[in-house]
DNA sequence: AGAAAGTTAGGAACCTTTACTAACCAACCC
DNA sequence: GGGTTGGTTAGTAAAGGTTCCTAACTTTCT
């Protein structure tokens, strides 16, 4: 049984309201009569709400808009007012974490970054709580401004309770997030996945903007992926959703792999297509080669992207299995979802434009329907951007649609 | 933006009427003073509520019930009248078709079959509306007491639309089943996939009863899978969602093999898990043996099957294969979806008790998270039920929840 | 004058609170 | 033991306050 609404008719007040709110929003300027058309209320209502709003600086007059060709008054349009309040935007990654305040409109007014490794558990959100203070006080506003926080972090996340449950990267295992932040903070506070974040991100202002059925795959250290189901986050029943990690594109390979030894935590497409993976698979391809090679001696995934484009056969062929499988998944994934888009996120989406071809030539051949597959549209801000839209699309306020 | 309810108050009044009924339908008896303390409701809005919902037949009051201890009067016990209504279900399978009729609790008052063969294109609703007119006959119902019929035809739909965009086992294509069965029978008809609508049944009342994410993998001619997300059916962007059929769980295999000319249509594992896959593999592995085989001219995927299980190693050896690519394929999906439950259905689950631990094994090893894997409850009829929950869920009626 | 935007006034529908009756249990007293 | 009394629970009735809508109005513009 869903949520209870009590109160009766205020409820209704509370879904009009909400949806004018929206309605402006979203469709630009749009006058009183406009709305009362649109949302199918009539004139008195949207009036009366419309007041309401305006005293609650949710929105603004904008001035006068033409009138109709045919004669009569002009309408008074009303703007969504995206300084009604502003969030803050947590992006915290294995190697930094980024900091950035938001309008109502996902505006980046600024951001501020540190390094992960210099903070490590309490002293973490002590120097999270500085940098806002910091980035507070250069905007002056007041916490009273600030709608909430959203946090996303690297790791498999109970959203609801706002644990952490694993985030290998930083060490932590059911680390109760929300809980410490709203302590420190005062606001509310939300947490999920560094990969859900990013995908409403996206679906919010990227890429993926507007559509209601996207998966987001970030391949870094390690490959997951989000998915927006009917225009929602889908999180899975533990929290475990979109581990494409996991997924097994080789049967005989994987039969083959003695599992538990080498990759203890990581899934079988990891293995390949992760950064050390490809190292690994790179320093195997190497042994048959003379000493006196071009590689440095600590080489990174880069380095073999780097050299696979310039045309060194080895490295080439490692980094094609690796795009090979991560076509598979990618074909396999759409095969079961069958989203609008497939955005491609991550360190390796740097050197899209090169291996995009073949991926697609894979989803071609091997998947059950097509799906366009893009990069993010968002850089290094994407993390924050999606940590602010958690907060304007998961807490309960007036923003959210009914 | 979603649709709008115009009429102001009456809208709550609705979504009050319909939480009670829902309430009643799915907490047994109930008292008014129960219910309104459930819906955090007045007692007087419940009354008057249930009231209309008597007069509309939708609820009994089933006699008193037992009084608290402390004394005081006995509550009147509402009921919901699952014989308000009733409901078609159409089952139409590549090889024959089942019609049923239900009432508003599911459960199947009669069951007819018909041979799919024997009637093509538009002879097929004709078939259908005798065998519905005799059922409602023998039951002495009249059309108006019927709320819908719901079908589950075997391939892609757009279910908005009410066509079947492809259904190679009937020669369907883009055929308007929704519009032409509507022309026939005096009430809405519901179309679905086959997958789909078995989705919905176990989810409604079978092995993943109340259950709110659920994946039904269902294995015969080709391999399909319907996937249940936040208690909604998931049916991708262009209707296309779970075609498992095209998991690649074998690079090496995929890449190798010639994929336009032998199966046209369908998908990498489809070709292995499918029957005529499987008999495929078996003649391949029998062409290495001796003429005098115990294996029948014709034999069947059955037939491989059971000498599997008598210990052919060949069989066997084409068995576990087979089983093995089913295996990774649910851990994919499980790594992806993170399913609560996952069934199994189709020709195959009767084996099921035999292969499990095997496909168990793969998941352990495997899968980001496990999962249970059990097979559908309903046998034959699932299709039936399943079209039966598809009309109860998908229409809106005094019965859906808001 | 005609047309369109927005406001005011009156009325209907809905829910809630408060107060009531009906029905029931339990204990108590003669 | 049987009737009476007090307390408890179920359900109903009346009053009050939302909310929305329709219809008529004013304002502003062509």
């Amino acid at each position: 049984m869903k949520f209870i609404h009590k109160g009766g008719t205020a409820f209704i007040k509370e879904k009009n309201k909400r949806n004018i709110l929206h309605c402006i929003k979203g469709d630009g300027p749009l006058s009183r009569t406009e709305i009362a058309e649109r949302l199918q209320l009539s004139k008195p209502t949207v009036s009366a709400i419309v007041e309401e709003l305006l005293n609650e600086k949710w929105i603004k007059e904008s001035g006068i808009g033409v009138s109709k060709s045919l004669g009569g008054r002009k309408p008074i349009q009303l703007v969504f007012n995206c300084r009604a309040a502003y969030v803050i935007g947590v992006d915290i990654g294995g190697t930094k974490v980024r900091i950035g305040i938001s309008d109502l409109d996902g505006n980046l007014l600024d951001v501020d970054e540190f390094s992960t490794q210099n903070h490590i558990h309490s002293s973490f959100l002590h120097a999270i709580k500085e940098r806002v203070e910091m980035l507070l006080e250069k905007q002056g506003m007041m916490n009273g401004e600030i709608l909430g926080m959203g946090i996303g972090a690297p790791g498999m996340t109970d959203v609801d309770r706002g644990i952490v449950i694993d985030a290998p990267s930083l060490g932590w295992s059911n680390y109760p997030l929300k809980k410490e932040a709203e302590a420190l903070f005062p606001w509310p506070v939300l947490v999920d996945n560094d990969v859900n974040v990013a995908a409403i991100g996206e679906q919010w202002l990227g890429a993926a903007k507007g559509l209601s059925n996207v998966v987001l795959i970030a391949i870094g250290t390690g490959v997951g992926c989000g998915i927006i189901i009917n225009g929602q986050l889908y999180r899975g029943a533990t929290w475990a959703a979109g581990e494409i990690g996991y997924m097994v594109t080789d049967a005989a390979k994987a039969k083959g792999a003695n599992l538990s030894t080498p990759h203890e935590g990581y899934g079988f497409l990891e293995r390949f297509t992760g950064g050390p993976g490809i190292v690994q698979s790179m320093q195997h391809e190497l042994k048959g080669r003379p000493a006196d090679h071009s590689f440095p001696r600590d080489f990174t995934a880069r380095d073999v992207f780097q050299k696979a484009r310039q045309g060194d056969p080895d490295a080439l062929q490692v980094i094609n299995e690796v795009i090979d499988h991560i076509g598979f998944a990618v074909a396999n994934v759409i095969s079961i979802i069958n989203p609008e888009i497939v955005l491609l996120g991550g360190g390796i989406s740097k050197s899209a434009d090169w291996f995009m071809p073949r991926i697609q030539n894979i989803i071609q051949d091997f998947a059950s329907v097509s799906a366009p597959v893009k990069t993010t549209a968002f850089g290094e801000d994407l993390g924050v951007v999606g940590a602010v839209s958690l907060v304007l699309r998961e807490t309960e306020s007036v923003l959210k649609e009914m």
